[in-house]
DNA sequence: CAAGCTAATGTAAGTGCTTTCATCAATGGC
DNA sequence: GCCATTGATGAAAGCACTTACATTAGCTTG
């Protein structure tokens, strides 16, 4: 019942285990027709050679985790489901197993989980980030950024993201633009913010403190925002929302009140989830390649697993606008 | 630089390996003051047991895989993520590592993983399963069922979840009820087709060839689908979505009509997943609680592991109608 | 207080690979 | 044909734990 061994190809095969070891990690080091001999006897006994034997030999585990930080945000989160996509994707091409946590639920075992890499997604709490370097671990940082530590992170380019949406809602003849931000306590919305606040005044355009609005990250919240916006007498024209979830709820909001979109209110979202092509309109919004930002993230972490020194730090990931009909 | 081992902590706690190894793994083995000493010892060198090591001793990995088999469906799909959600949830309390992928990213690669159990979510090959069990490896399936095997799987109760969507429009008064449907390839999709000829009889609802409809996958497909059956001269004041994607579909075809729903037309989804809410009007869906069913995944491969073998084969999670405002 | 018993601890043999170093075979240059 | 070289293989020592079994310490009891 229990697995063969390298012992039981070796002795089949009747070669020495280094070489049955060899054949498997190093063939080229062996002699084409002993190889056969080894595959031969291996497959008969249909071994596979053991990855915890060889983590335990080569004091290596080929293990990374991929930790959600964002409190709250789980592997439903589309966002850092696509990171963890693109990850997943990588890790497997390299031969990396992949173990997928949210940070919580990670710190909460005592256990060593022997990782040799961990990518943190979303705002990695310093303690965290400290914890695993003094265990060794390579870290590299997804959507974030952590001032205290000299750590490769992949980000989007908030800055272009917001200056094409607003560009784009200026060529629409938009001059006076609203902005509706969830409470944001994460480095990249308040990233976002900034980049609000510069891209406006890049454009020429007047920054009305009352059509700055935040409200809580769901549906509702924007909902209720929305309609007071939209309530004023000298309601804004377009409005520019932090996130797709939130661009839903102006849009809801403005269809309760009847408006015609994109004609009476343009709204724009970001980070281009696949609600936008279910809404209707369909909701123009900001695409970021979360995918590609997780893929390289795994290649950031495999440099540093191979001792590469000069990593690249901070990787920006260009971003698109989508047009659809919102705006 | 490298890590202490349990020699360290032996030598520096003055006491063997064994005990050790007994204060960690087995503290009720070992006296109050011994343990004490070892923890000492052992947090004064900052140890920590290696995974690999004890793995390698035990022969037991503590490992377990979760794959989603659908064909193209990955961790972005809202309804995997979900029973993934689960999953991990439970896995981490439970201590077990869990490594997430695709069956195809899986399948192409050849080293063994030294996994104890494997969760496979959607339409398992049977190749793989049998290759699963040939490596001695448990098997549990979420929402799918494998005829040729006798093995616990975990699915959603469809039937119910589709009488429960009629009745409720039956109720609204609708006895002329269309079905959108993807082209579907799943086991699921099909029960759900045999659920829906089912209840339509139950209900005692005429059953109209012409207003069942097939689709691809996508929204722009139900679009399309929709407005093929909303144009005709006496179109359907109901209908019935196979998932939200299909609904959202119907909802724009809808919209671009001009019609008013819920008055001109219902409709009703599957899955409630996270758009329903952002929709206007909110869609009305049935919903599937795929975190439970992740849950009891996991609750069923360490009833394998543990070597029972009364463990259910098929658990049915009920479902639930979401009343909202499209229907 | 010795015997007997149990609880606590130690000894050492696995666990299945990798890898260093040594050995041996084969090849080529002269 | 001999010696230096290179390439292929083997022997054996880890790697960091667990655990069966042996031993010892600590109590109880008559």
């Amino acid at each position: 019942m229990s697995n063969p061994t390298i012992y039981d190809v070796s002795r089949l095969s009747g070669v020495s285990t280094a070489t049955v070891s060899r054949a498997f990690s190093e063939p080229e080091r062996v002699r084409e027709t002993t190889r056969r001999r080894v595959y031969e006897a291996a497959s008969a006994l249909n071994y596979q050679p053991s990855a915890i034997a060889r983590a335990m030999a080569r004091q290596r585990t080929d293990k990374i985790a991929f930790l959600i930080c964002k409190k709250g945000a789980t592997i439903l989160d589309e966002f850092y489901a696509g990171i963890c996509e693109g990850v997943m994707r990588r890790a497997n091409s390299l031969d990396y197993q992949l173990i997928v946590s949210t940070a919580e639920d990670w710190q909460r075992i005592p256990q060593s989980k022997q990782i040799e890499g961990a990518i943190l997604a979303g705002d990695a709490q310093p303690d965290l980030i400290a914890e695993f370097q003094r265990q060794n671990v390579k870290v590299v940082l997804a959507n974030h950024v952590s001032p205290g530590f000299d750590l490769p992170c992949i980000i989007a380019d908030e800055y272009d993201g917001v200056r094409q949406a607003l560009s784009h809602l200026v060529a629409q003849g938009h001059r006076q633009i609203a902005m509706l931000a969830g409470r944001f306590s994460s480095y990249i919305t308040s990233e976002r913010y900034n980049a609000f606040l510069a891209a406006m005044k890049e454009l020429g355009l007047s920054l009305d403190e009352s059509s700055i609005l935040m409200c809580e990250r769901d549906a509702e919240s924007a909902v209720q925002a929305a309609r007071a916006l939209l309530d004023r007498p000298n309601r804004p024209r377009a409005v520019f929302a932090f996130n797709d979830v939130l661009a839903a709820g102006v849009i809801k909001a403005a269809r309760r009140l009847g408006l015609r979109l994109p004609d009476e209110l343009a709204v724009v979202g970001y980070d281009d989830s696949s609600v936008c092509q279910l809404l209707e309109p369909e909701l123009t919004s900001v695409h970021v390649d979360c995918r590609r930002m997780g893929e390289l993230c795994m290649d950031r972490i495999t440099a540093l697993l191979h001792g590469e020194t000069d990593v690249p730090r901070r990787t920006v990931v260009p971003v698109s606008l989508r047009v659809r009909s919102s705006a």
